[in-house]
DNA sequence: ATAATAAATTCACGCGCGTAAATTTTCTAC
DNA sequence: GTAGAAAATTTACGCGCGTGAATTTATTAT
């Protein structure tokens, strides 16, 4: 490979024998130019290395090839991983995919849609924070920004909502533990930061009811989002306190269920469904770390990747074909039911 | 507010009764014009609300504000902590943090590096993949862009390393342990990804022998960065073919040590230092699961916010000053003993 | 071979801002 | 009040590329 001392666009062309206009569409599309125009390009690419200016390119251009990722907490695995499938997908789709973190805070992720904003990005893929979401705000840039939220939702605001089917979750989990055993009482957070854990309560009472069993929610004070921690301290507060109404504890979500976890391994109670075992505790989303708790954690999967691809998918026809003409989108993404040795 | 029909600098200085330039200087730098100035252009942007547009000032500037941030595997919270710290600095400082992880592959890796040179960064943070990195590649890049590695360290690449002190982790806890029980075997990958790591099992040896014990490292096969997943596999596997030689196992880091515990725990094996536990098992890092283990684990803790901090520090001087007359910088900061129920 | 069509090229302009040089205004000190 | 310095302004150019209109060249059909 020739040093490249290209500079611009322009030398490029120079060296290559095509006019920079034509090169410039090359870039662009390079089936839009004829065969043999695209074949001496790439030859001249292989000798030479030549990269067009990002910036250049992006201040000109109507619409950028910027994707804008934005998830609510990234020091959860849970949204490491979809974020590295949908960074995947645009990738290969030839867009530019950048990854923002709110880190759980209402500021951040506004902060984070203004500096979107002026990314002028082609489109974005937003887990909003829930609860702590502007909705003002995050309305506002949906109007300018064609956006798919996902995981958590946020009623009427982006074009479209790709996510899990929370009230299928929890009747699925519902039903197998009262097939296997005691009906569950439902551990959660008193003010969830996320809005599908109060979906996760009333599917956990409707599905409590049609089953003829008396629904029980035992609610865990804590903010944030470390919620390993609030399952921990809240878990030992209920288990010394008494408050378990029953030895079967559906927790909102995995992460509440690890904590719940280490506190009954603290206080010596036994989980699991084998004889012997003093509590039977499960969760839903099957959480990376969820096959690694003592015992293994019963849950229902979350399907990442098809939530992650239908929303790549979503946000590609609505950057190529415009807002839908019918209703916003909602797909909701059925879970799997995972046994594993804590019930 | 008035509505913010400014399209650009141009309109702004306008509106605002400054000249252009002028204007461009505030942005730049608001202490670089007259007090009387700036208040003027202030006044004036709460009205109007205008931002330059990002793509044409990193095309004029000569260096950018961009700063990147690399991190081998984002899906472990660890980098997520850490890149969320570095983060928070680089905006602080008014520099614009963009996160890319290379998600444990080479490839990937040296794709970002290619990105992130078309990006014309001020700087880059970058924690490299260790073994898979590709040297070469990594190299070049330092010599064209001012590059601050941290936590894993490529020999004599980049402007300076920023990490741990992996002797001094190691001995920390190969003391506590021999102190306090028997002397630890070392549980770790046969290949592992991380540099780190062949400093930890020499450190474990020289420490060993420099208390008169006769150190026995343990190897697990297994590839990737699904650690848990080989603490596991190859947890069960050492269990049943018997190949622990001691009582006391020192994992080479807290995700191995999670997939360990949780081997355990399904032998049946009561982990812990108290009468009626079969092992001790202690791990290093403080990653942050490491407390909800069960037992939670005994581990030396990363000082992570010195290493981002101290990071960032450098890489910020490297900015203004340029490279440095002497050695390469190296800081290797301590780790704090942890103790809990594992060891 | 010629006409009709498609692709490539040339030409020209614009995007929004950085920045240097020259000039004017404002500030500071005496 | 004036000189000198500092800041602001004016002027002018350039960055690297997108893009549209007009023109030329290449391809395909007749």
């Amino acid at each position: 490979m020739n040093e490249s001392k290209i500079r611009n666009m322009e030398e490029f062309a120079a060296i290559s024998g095509i006019s920079r206009p034509t090169v410039s569409k090359y870039f662009n599309d390079p089936s839009s130019v004829r065969q043999s125009t695209r074949v001496r390009i790439e030859e001249a690419l292989e000798r030479y290395d030549f990269r067009p200016n990002i910036f250049a390119m992006n201040q000109n251009r109507r619409l950028t090839k910027n994707i804008g990722i934005v998830v609510p907490y990234l020091a959860d695995p849970f949204f490491a991983e979809i974020a590295r499938n949908i960074e995947r997908r645009c990738i290969d789709a030839g867009f530019w995919p950048i990854l923002f973190s709110a880190h759980g805070e209402r500021k951040l992720e506004n902060d984070i849609l203004d500096s979107l904003r002026s990314l002028r990005p082609a489109g974005v893929l937003l887990a909003p924070l829930g609860r702590a979401s502007d909705r003002a705000a995050v309305e506002r840039f949906c109007q300018d920004v064609p956006t798919i939220l996902f995981d958590s939702n946020i009623e009427g605001v982006g074009h479209a909502f790709i996510g899990s089917d929370n009230f299928q979750f929890v009747s699925l989990m519902v039903d197998y533990l009262c097939r296997t055993g005691e009906p569950p009482c439902f551990f959660e957070m008193r003010t969830p930061a996320n809005p599908n854990a109060n979906k996760r309560r009333n599917a956990y009472i409707q599905a409590m009811e049609r089953l003829g069993h008396a629904p029980q929610v035992v609610r865990a004070e804590g903010e944030g989002w470390g919620f390993e921690e609030v399952g921990y301290i809240e878990g030992l507060r209920a288990i010394e306190q008494r408050l378990l109404p029953t030895s079967t504890v559906l927790c909102s979500n995995d992460r509440l269920a690890i904590g719940f976890i280490a506190a009954c391994y603290e206080r010596g109670l036994r989980v699991g469904r084998g004889p012997g075992s003093a509590l039977r505790v499960a969760g839903h989303d099957d959480h990376p770390f969820s096959r690694f708790t003592c015992p293994p954690l019963t849950t229902v999967a979350q399907n990442y990747e098809a939530i992650s691809d239908r929303s790549v998918e979503a946000l590609f026809a609505l950057i190529q074909n415009g807002a839908p003409q019918g209703d916003r989108l909602e797909v909701l993404f059925e879970g799997r039911l995972v046994m594993r040795a804590s019930a």
